[in-house]
DNA sequence: TAAAATTTTTAGATTTGCCTAAAAATTGCC
DNA sequence: GGCAATTTTTAGGCAAATCTAAAAATTTTA
């Protein structure tokens, strides 16, 4: 098995893979809130292990069955993040650290029984798609509202990233996943956009808040 | 906050406690699974952070804000317990393990909500009491079915430890909280127990599987 | 009650995962 | 292409939690 802190490691060069062939050791550290000599460190202990392929000074990428483990956190951590707001009430602002600690609980049948418990949802609370047992999940092909041709009418399908801060934002702005948002502005002067909500209700969004928002048609 | 290891030492310490007023390092050791010299490292720091009280080569009993934490890891354990049997169909011989883990996930509503939702149970699946937020809990009585006198029915409330073992064994034969016991026979040789089920079924229970049977009228 | 047996503690070492500071390698720029 | 800036690695150290072996304290027993 493989200690909590390696799982971390994993998920994290996963997630940051997804824009970038392949992970630096300082865009890692970021991402963990480390020093990048701890990333050094642990990338030559998961090398040994076979689950990266690391080439000192040029970056890492995770390795096929890395992958497949990273697939496995990923799965857990949609998982519970599912049951945390469908099932026991937690908005969806709360869940991402929580299930940050649960993703790490080990046992051969848990996760199974959890997802024929929950229905095996296909999406996560914020919109991610939960991969299966085998690693698969619902190919999405989101863009940031940013990118949307003012006057086309899209679905508000996920988030960019899980921050407190972002959810309690949309939280305040009450805008939440499958409203259906209309760019009407865009300023040139600071990017920021005007936006109708479910045909009703008009709101601004800063840049840095529409970049976050990722839509579908 | 608490390390994972500084909760199970101060849970471990509470359990032995019910027993004897003091708990040894030895006795602790066997129970954790750990080295007696490391138990008397971990004492010294658990008492400079007031959670028990220690004199070297007298043993150690838990502080009031000891007896709280243990209390409130008991609560989260035996919770998470109920959860994984009545709410996504394990079998009670499996879950312990599991909750060992999800015991130590720590966040303020939490616990909390989850008892709302599994509607406020009052003991876990192997007829342990739960303690609510205030470390309140049932008051039980249980007596172990080898003190029972014979021709006396009592009711299969708990077992006395959840070893996998012991959960298999009873699966096995077919023993479930709420049966009704009466104890036909005990023989001098083994002290082995001839008991009627419910009635119906005669079963023989060796000394050592009834001692872990805990009974109340 | 003194020696033997047991229990507990101390001393010193190990592993994991992290850190800071300095050295080495790579990249960017004129 | 060479110097400066940036990135990455190495070296050495630290804290948590564990271990083994040896010393110290307590308990048992004859």
């Amino acid at each position: 098995m493989y200690s909590v802190a390696e799982e971390n490691y994993i998920k994290g060069i996963y997630h940051l893979q997804q824009k970038a062939k392949t992970v630096s050791t300082n865009a890692l550290a970021a991402h963990l809130n480390t020093k990048p000599a701890s990333i050094t460190d642990m990338l030559k202990r998961l090398q040994t292990k076979k689950l990266l392929d690391y080439e000192p000074y040029y970056g890492v990428r995770l390795s096929s069955s890395g992958n497949k483990l990273a697939l496995s956190i990923v799965r857990r951590h949609r998982l519970w993040e599912y049951f945390l707001v469908n099932t026991i009430g937690f908005g969806w602002e709360e869940v991402h650290e929580i299930a940050e600690q649960l993703e790490h609980v080990q046992h051969p049948a848990l996760i199974e029984k959890l997802d024929v418990f929950l229905g095996r949802p296909a999406f996560d609370p914020h919109g991610d798609p939960i991969p299966d047992m085998d690693g698969k999940m619902a190919l999405v092909d989101y863009e940031s509202l940013t990118e949307v041709k003012p006057g086309k009418e899209v679905l508000f399908a996920a988030v960019d990233m899980q921050t407190a801060d972002l959810m309690n934002m949309l939280q305040y702005k009450n805008l939440k996943l499958g409203d259906r948002l209309m760019v009407e502005e865009r300023f040139d002067f600071d990017q920021s956009l005007e936006v109708l909500v479910n045909k009703k209700k008009k709101i601004t969004l800063s840049y840095k808040l529409g970049r976050m928002i990722l839509v579908k048609k």
